[in-house]
DNA sequence: TGATATGTTATCTT
DNA sequence: CAAGATAACATATC
């Protein structure tokens, strides 16, 4: 799924191909898929890209911005001139000065794309919390959000109110990575344990980035150039049950978790 | 064929 | 009242 990795892979590439293109016209092939009035936006230049979250944003010409969630399916494909072709799911097409083009297809129609004025723009991210790799992402601030809270700390890592990026995959991984079983009460982790956690979860991000987002079995995500990433050769946990843990050789264990997928080690993992 | 997968939000419950 | 739990969204796949 597109999380904080995948969002920021696609940023990064997406920004060498379409910053500084011209918007010549939007077509939007699903209503539900496209909120605000595209026309507003042809003859607008692309100024630069952004990430926030899981969000993706495009800061373009007269404070209007594109922002983009791809949610579970959604994926951004950049086409030039020559190697237009047509996707199975295609919900929105931008269409640039130079006749190449960018088409959000998406097979579920849950993401979207949304025309925001830069105000409207930063209400829309007061509400989330702190990205992982902000300074304000400290032992103190994790400290304060979990002790406040009994739920299952897999639940709180996944809160985006608490922390911003963090979905079923890299919540999965960080659990491992700090040695914690993800159903343990949020109040009930050690002040160390709140530190390997938010050591791990920079930890399993990073590594999510460098090897440009994971596209796991049955997943979605692509590049924009239509390739996988790379990570999920290297989960620890995550679709692993049944399978060995690298650790201690026993069978990593499944469950359900706030109706999700949860992975983990019943020996490594306290 | 119905269960399963998942990010976010609306809505219900405790 | 607030926090937590759950259903809903849409569709391909097994």
């Amino acid at each position: 799924m597109p999380e904080l990795p995948e969002v920021e892979t696609i940023k990064n590439s997406l920004e060498k191909k379409i910053k500084g293109n011209i918007i010549s016209s939007i077509e939007v092939l699903k209503k539900k898929s496209f909120r605000g009035n595209q026309n507003k936006v042809w003859g607008l230049e692309i100024l630069s890209l952004g990430r926030r979250g899981k969000n993706l944003y495009f800061k373009l010409e007269k404070e209007n911005n594109l922002l983009i969630h791809l949610k579970m399916t959604g994926q951004l494909i950049y086409q030039t001139k020559n190697k237009i072709e047509d996707l199975k799911h295609q919900r929105v097409v931008i269409n640039f000065n130079d006749k190449s083009r960018l088409v959000f297809n998406d097979l579920r129609i849950f993401g979207w794309i949304k025309l925001f004025n830069n105000k409207d723009l930063e209400k829309e991210f007061t509400i989330l919390g702190p990205e992982p790799f902000f300074k304000e992402f400290n032992d103190g601030y994790l400290k304060k959000i979990l002790t406040r809270s009994r739920r299952a700390i897999k639940l709180s890592l996944l809160d985006q109110k608490k922390i911003s990026g963090i979905g079923n995959i890299y919540a999965n991984e960080a659990l491992y990575q700090a040695k914690i079983l993800p159903i343990r009460p949020s109040n009930s982790l050690t002040d160390k344990e709140i530190k390997k956690l938010r050591l791990g979860i920079i930890k399993v991000l990073r590594k999510g980035i460098k090897y440009k987002g994971s596209t796991a079995a049955d997943e979605n995500y692509r590049l924009p150039d239509g390739s996988k990433g790379q990570y999920q050769t290297h989960f620890k946990v995550y679709q692993k049950n049944g399978k060995k843990c690298h650790q201690c050789k026993k069978l990593i264990k499944k469950i359900k978790l706030g109706g999700r997928g949860t992975f983990y080690c019943p020996v490594c993992q306290k």
